[in-house]
DNA sequence: AAGGAATACAACCGCAGGCGG
DNA sequence: TCCGCCTGCGGTTGTATTCCT
C-alpha cells in the first residue's frame, strides 16, 4: 500500500501565491493559530493549497520577524563555519541566524556562498557589487565606535572530563546565545564561552584567564596561545549548545579548503565541536567562571 | 534592441521520524 | 508492536528578473 497522499491534488492550487492567498492564510493563523494541522488548515482558512504549501508559505514568507535581503558578514561567517561543522543541517544553522530561515540560508548557500568559498570568478556586476558593498563596511567601521559594554558572569561547576566536560558546558543556556563563541582554555582543563574566564580548578593550578574578545583564542595576558583540538560527538542534543556560536572560526581559506578536501568536520552521523585544551589531557573537575561581555555600538 | 545566460529565490517533492490510535 | 498520519527537513525544480553580448 503506498503513501497516503497529503492532498488531494487535482483541486489544488500550485505557484507562486497571490497576495489575496497572502492576506488569508496570515489572518486565518493570526486569528486561530495553526491548530497543530496544516493538512486541514487550507480548508478552514479557504485556500484551495495543500497544507504543505501553506506551512512552506507562513515559516518562510508570512510569519513575523522574517529578515530579507542581505546577508550581512557575520551571518556570512556563522554559516559558513556551522557549515563546514555540521554540513548542510540547514534548520539547524538557521536556529542560529535569527529571522532567517532554512530556506533562505540554503538557497543563499547555493547560489553565493559557495561559489564564493570555491574561488568562482564573479561576473563584472558581481565584483561592483563586493567592491561597493567592502566600501560600505569600511564606512560602518569608521562610523561605528564600542559606546559602552555589560558583563555578566556565571559560574560553571562540572566534574565531567573530556567529552562529557564539553557536553555538560554546550548544553549550558547561556550558551544559546549567539553574541559568544565556544571557546575552551586549560588551566589544567577548562572549557568556556567568550569574553574573560577565570577559573579555580580542583589541583589549584587554573589562575585568571583573560582573552582577546575581538580575537578569540589569543590569550592577552600573555602566556601560550591556546590549543584547539576537534571532537565529534554523536549525542544530536549536543547540536542545542553548538548555538553558542560558532564552535570553531574558520577563515574563508579553511573552510575553502574543507569543501575542496570534500570534509566538513566529521561524518554524517557525528557532530562536530571544538573543545580546547593541552592536548591529550582529561578536563578536570572545578568550578569554571565565565565572564560575557557584549558589546554595544552607536 | 533582442536573445541568451546568469542569478535569485519561491515553491515543490519525497523521505524520515515522531506520535497517537 | 504495528500502522497510518502528519510534520519537518533537505534536495531539486520552476520562474521571474537582471545582466551581458
Amino acid at each position: 500500500m503506498g503513501r497516503a497522499p497529503c492532498c488531494d491534488k487535482a483541486n489544488v492550487k500550485k505557484g507562486p501565491w497571490s497576495p489575496e492567498e497572502d492576506i488569508k492564510l496570515k489572518e486565518f493563523i493570526e486569528k486561530y493559530g495553526t491548530g497543530g494541522n496544516w493538512i486541514a488548515l487550507p480548508h478552514k482558512a479557504g485556500l484551495k493549497r495543500c497544507g504543505k504549501s501553506c506551512r512552506l508559505r507562513w515559516l518562510n514568507y508570512l510569519r513575523p520577524n522574517i529578515k530579507h535581503g542581505e546577508f550581512s558578514p557575520d551571518e556570512d561567517r556563522i554559516i559558513c563555519t556551522l557549515f563546514a561543522n555540521i554540513g548542510s543541517r540547514w534548520s539547524i544553522i538557521a536556529a542560529q541566524l535569527p529571522g532567517r530561515t532554512d530556506n533562505d540560508i540554503k538557497n543563499y548557500w547555493n547560489t553565493k556562498l559557495k561559489k564564493k568559498l570555491l574561488g568562482f570568478t564573479p561576473s563584472k556586476r558581481k565584483l561592483l557589487q563586493l567592491q561597493q558593498q567592502q566600501q560600505q563596511q569600511q564606512q560602518q567601521q569608521q562610523i561605528y565606535q564600542p559606546c559602552f559594554e555589560i558583563s555578566t558572569s556565571t559560574t560553571i561547576s562540572s566534574t565531567y572530563q573530556g567529552k562529557e566536560a564539553a557536553q555538560q558546558v554546550l548544553s549550558l543556556d547561556h550558551a544559546v546565545q549567539d553574541q559568544y563563541q565556544m571557546k575552551s582554555s586549560t588551566g589544567s582543563s577548562i572549557l568556556m564561552f567568550g569574553g574573560e574566564t577565570s577559573c579555580s580548578s580542583s589541583d589549584g593550578s587554573c589562575t585568571q584567564i583573560s582573552y582577546d574578545y575581538n580575537n578569540m583564542g589569543n590569550n592577552i595576558n600573555g602566556g601560550e596561545p591556546i590549543v584547539f583540538e576537534h571532537q565529534c560527538f554523536y549525542d544530536e542534543k549536543m547540536m542545542v549548545g553548538i548555538g553558542g556560536g560558532e564552535p570553531m572560526d574558520y577563515g574563508y581559506e579553511e573552510i575553502r579548503e574543507l569543501l575542496l578536501n570534500g570534509q566538513n568536520g566529521c561524518n554524517d552521523n557525528m557532530y562536530f565541536a571544538a573543545a580546547a585544551g593541552t592536548e591529550g589531557t582529561n578536563r578536570g573537575t572545578g568550578n569554571y567562571k565565565v565572564q560575557e561581555k557584549v558589546m554595544y555600538y552607536h
